[in-house]
This record gives C-alpha cells, sequence and structure tokens, in this order.
DNA sequence: TAATTAAACGAACGTTCGTTTGATTAATAG
DNA sequence: CTATTAATCAAACGAACGTTCGTTTAATTA
C-alpha cells in the first residue's frame, strides 16, 4: 500500500499537531518518540516527516503557536478604556479560562522550554514577557490612577501570573468548584493583594 | 588504569547526585544521558551503575529526597504555638527561602513528575500534598480563631503555593531585589489576598 | 607481605532513536 | 484518458541510548 483512500494533506497536519500536543501534555517532549507519534496519528514514522522539517521544528511550532494565539485573544478582548479594576478582573478571568481550556499548549510552553533550541527559546520567552507586560501595564495604570497602592510591580506581576496559571495544573472539571466560580475567588484574592 | 588513585566510593556517589541534578534541572530528565552524567562526574558510564540501580531509580531517589527533606524542614522551624498570622508569615519565608536555596531540586520535583514511574509519582504526590497540608492548617486555624474571613481554603492554598514556588522561576541573585525583600513582598500580598 | 575487597575501566550488548530514501498508490488537472 | 502531483508505505540508515560484564588497579585487612 502506498497513499491511503481519502487522505488529504492538511488533515494530517492537523492530527500530527494534535497529537503532538497530547503526547508532549502526557509524557514530555523528549519522551515522546516519533513512533509514538506516528502511530497515534495512524501513520508511518517516516510519513511525519512529510509535514514537520524535525522534531525540534515541531516543538517549537508548537509553542510559538501558542504564544501568538495567548497575545492576539488578550489584545482581542482587552477594553481599553475601562478602568483599572475592570482591566484586572478581565485579565484574571481570561488568563484562567484560556489556560483551562488549553491545557495541553500551557503545560507544553512552561515545561518544555528547556527542551528547546537556544534561538528558539529567546523568541518564545520575549512573546512571554511581552503577554505579561499586559497585566504589569495594568498595574502600573492603577497604581498611577490611585486605585492601587503602592506595589512591587514586577514581582506582583510573576505571582499573579503564577497563581493564576497554576490553577490549570489542579483543575479537575468534575471538581468542586465550576470555572466561573474558581475565576471568582482568585479575582477576590488578587484585588485584595494588590489593591490591599 | 581501572581504579583511579584517591577515589571513595561516598565521594562518588554524592558527585553523582550532584552532577544528575545539575543536569536534569539545565536540560531535563529524559534529555540527560548517563553518558553526560559520567563525563560530569568524570567517570566511564558504566561506574555509574556501582552507585546506581537505574535512571529511573535515581529521578525517583532524588524527589523522595527532596520531598522529605522540605517536610523535615519546615516540622522543625514551625512554631505550633503562634497566632496564625505569624504563622503564615513564616511559612511564607520558609517557603520562599528553602525553595530559591534548593532550585535545581524544586526544578525537579515539579518538571519531572511526568519522567517518574506510576508508584514512585503517587508517593511524591501524596508527600506532596502532605507538605501543603501545613498551609491548609494556618488557613483553617486562621479562620477559624477569626483572624482570616473565610476564603476558600484549596483554592487559596494552591494560589499561594503557586506564587511561592514561582519565584524561585524568575529569581537571580544579582536581580534588583534581596530574598528577604521578596520574602516581605510576597507576606505582604498574602496576607492582604487571604486576610484581607 | 599476602589476600581480599572497593572502585573504576573499557568494550561491548541489543534496542531504539530521529531521519532518509525510493517505490507505490490515490487524487487531480489537462 | 493520460500525465502530474499529493500522500503514504516499507525499509533501511547510522548514531546514540541504557545497561552489562570481565578485567584491572588501588586501598584495606589479616
Amino acid at each position: 500500500m502506498a497513499r491511503t483512500k481519502g487522505s488529504v494533506g492538511a488533515d494530517t497536519k492537523t492530527a500530527i499537531y494534535a497529537a503532538a500536543k497530547k503526547l508532549i501534555e502526557a509524557k514530555g517532549f523528549e519522551a515522546m518518540t516519533l513512533r509514538q507519534l506516528a502511530a497515534e496519528v495512524g501513520v508511518q514514522p517516516g510519513s511525519v516527516y512529510r509535514y514537520v522539517e524535525s522534531k525540534d521544528e515541531l516543538l517549537q511550532a508548537l509553542m510559538n503557536q501558542h504564544m501568538i494565539s495567548l497575545i492576539e485573544n488578550w489584545e482581542k478582548l482587552e477594553g481599553k478604556g475601562d478602568d483599572p479594576v475592570s482591566r484586572l478582573k478581565a485579565f484574571v478571568a481570561f488568563h484562567i479560562r484560556y489556560h483551562i481550556e488549553r491545557r495541553a499548549d500551557v503545560v507544553i510552553a512552561n515545561l518544555e522550554l528547556r527542551s528547546l533550541g537556544e534561538d528558539y527559546r529567546a523568541d518564545v520567552v520575549t512573546k512571554r514577557s511581552q503577554y505579561e507586560a499586559n497585566l504589569r501595564s495594568i498595574l502600573a495604570d492603577g497604581v498611577q490612577a490611585g486605585a492601587f497602592p503602592a506595589v512591587d510591580l514586577e514581582v506582583a506581576a510573576f505571582a499573579i501570573i503564577a497563581m493564576l496559571t497554576g490553577v490549570c495544573f489542579w483543575y479537575r472539571p468534575d471538581g468542586r468548584l465550576s470555572i466561573d466560580e474558581i475565576i471568582e475567588v482568585h479575582q477576590k484574592m488578587v484585588l485584595r493583594g494588590v489593591v490591599g
């Protein structure tokens, strides 16, 4: 056999990326073999290389896509005119919801930075900092407007991001709290902790 | 050549564990090869097996040691008689300081859980939950004593742990703030966020 | 000093890895 | 209907992997 009936290149590529996300999330990038990836897609190992330059390039593509998508989705949602408190609450809600819905992407982006080549890593780190700058900007505006007391913006931003991202490592769909309830708790904690 | 002059088994074992921590922190467990580990120690690959049962057992030993040490060190320090606010501040200080000082251990324990065998993983997860229970207990006592308002203890504990652990991922010794200053900022945020 | 143990070497084992290649079949275009 | 392109297979590549083992030398004990 060679080309299989009904095969479409674009579909196979999509399937490869989806399977890669699933496997890397579960076992880690280095632990995932191209043979496992191919088997998950239902294809021979060599066939993956029609859609992927190398294993490293695959990881880089996944991470880059995630970071770009994260930044774009926040920019789409952000209401520039609102007051700092509303914007902060919106950021908390967005970050938690987005990270829960794309758990695989987030786990990969946060756990596999070390597996990325030097140059690609720098690129992802830059994009991450770019996203975090949105939060720092909200905090700075709040302080300037007198809505927030003087906090260390850099530390506060790191702390907030860490606790929000952390949610997707313990959240379970059948857990005690709904996503909305979890968001509400975090909004309260963030506002109290930063706003004082 | 065979046995090298001045070689001592205990020293070699120590060197192997230290090198393993360093390499796993930098590149990840799967990415570290036994040949790299041996080279770092200055020994032949096969010689590592005099001190280590297998690569998997090495990871398990590292993680287990870390979790036990973490729990023991907190228990040593905890003042049971103090009020909830003092205990919470003490926990924040301990956690940040301990995690910064043992960055490699922490990175391994947090990033390499997936590389651990099923049974070993369960063991580490249990120990982690056991450590986190200390924080939950402090929060619960605070609520009961009326010192803290009603917060969701489970979520609050996760959030606090996440933001505290996160410090050792961005902390730099030559950074703007000292460890003490970072601790102070976090104590303030935690107390505000939880105590209200 | 002779016998024993501790520590490491060096070479090899079978396996699996990421990757390449050429043949083969399905879909598409002229 | 034929020629071309898209998509996949089957097989293989060399390299590197974790691990084992018999040997050799240093240290220790008797």
